[in-house]
DNA sequence: CGATTATCCTGTGCGC
DNA sequence: TGCGCACAGGATAATC
């Protein structure tokens, strides 16, 4: 579900509720969402304060009075909810973070996908030092570099290393279409570019994410995506091709493509998009 | 070595 | 209406 967009809305909505307050007490429901370390090491941050927040890619990152982090990835399904104490727990509620003023921060994930760690090895942790740089920071110089990395007798197609964390990170199956509707270029081309085109993507990455956070991201026909206090984003109602496959394109009204490669869909216009 | 496929899960929507 | 199957925003390990 969620991509940069998502995060980096839940982001703000986080900083801005718990920023400041007193952590006193965490529980954790569903073992299996704190899995790289012992579960008991969230208590760790029990009697800390919340100093700020930062995101890469598609973590994010809370930063506590002592220096160390917790991090998050909501994977498809994750969300964190605000919840006043003693609100009932919603199912699927793997971990409760209640605070000193602010009420509660629920992590709620159904396929248990997300997870949660605590790091203590520095800012940015360690743990996302494989990341490439944040998409909204993405630069034509170092996209170039990447899609001119990829020799021109390979298939690689342009959509999986837009979508490579290692190469750029936060941009997954929804907005690499969006971006390369937006670019004007099939998804399924060869990812080997030239400087003029791969300057073109890193500016439309930057432009078509800028307005998703702005229209605080993307809810799809499921709802799964929402934000700290359960409301939808709007930016579906913005999506040129991603989930369209069939309807008019909004530039020129011939049929928006699907097609799978890897193991998910990529949606183009076939008449826009060369 | 690089490119596919399988896997971790639950929920939903569709076709029969 | 009910059942089974395909598929879903991601990341990583295993396999070809």
């Amino acid at each position: 579900m969620p991509e940069l967009a998502e995060v980096e809305t839940v982001r703000r909505d986080v900083d801005r509720v718990y920023s400041g307050d007193i952590l006193r007490h965490v529980r954790v429901i569903g073992p299996r969402t704190v899995r790289r370390h012992s579960p008991a090491l969230l208590a760790d941050l029990e009697g800390l304060t919340l100093t700020g927040t930062s995101r890469l890619g598609k973590y994010l990152v809370l930063r506590w009075s002592d220096g160390c982090h917790l991090v998050g990835h909501l994977r498809m399904s994750g969300q964190l909810r605000w919840a006043a104490p003693g609100d009932p727990l919603q199912v699927h509620t793997h971990a409760v973070f209640s605070f000193a003023r602010a009420g509660e921060l629920r992590f709620v994930d159904p396929r248990t996908f997300g997870e949660l760690f605590v790091s203590r090895t520095g800012e940015p942790p360690e743990e996302l030092a494989h990341l490439g740089p944040d998409a909204l920071d993405l630069s034509a110089a170092h996209l170039a570099r990447h899609l001119a990395r990829q020799l021109a007798g390979r298939r690689t197609p342009l959509k999986v290393v837009l979508t490579d964390q290692r190469v750029v990170a936060g941009i997954g199956n929804i907005y690499a279409d969006e971006i390369c509707f937006a670019a004007r270029v099939r998804p399924d081309r060869p990812a080997s570019v030239g400087r003029v085109l791969a300057s073109r993507l890193a500016g439309c990455t930057v432009d078509v994410l800028s307005r998703a956070i702005e229209a605080r991201g993307s809810t799809l026909a499921d709802g799964q995506y929402c934000d700290l206090t359960g409301q939808p984003g709007s930016f579906q109602l913005q999506h040129a091709v991603y989930n369209r496959d069939g309807k008019p394109c909004r530039s020129c009204g011939r049929p928006v493509a699907r097609a799978r490669f890897g193991s998910r869909s990529a949606y183009w216009c076939p008449s826009c998009q060369r």
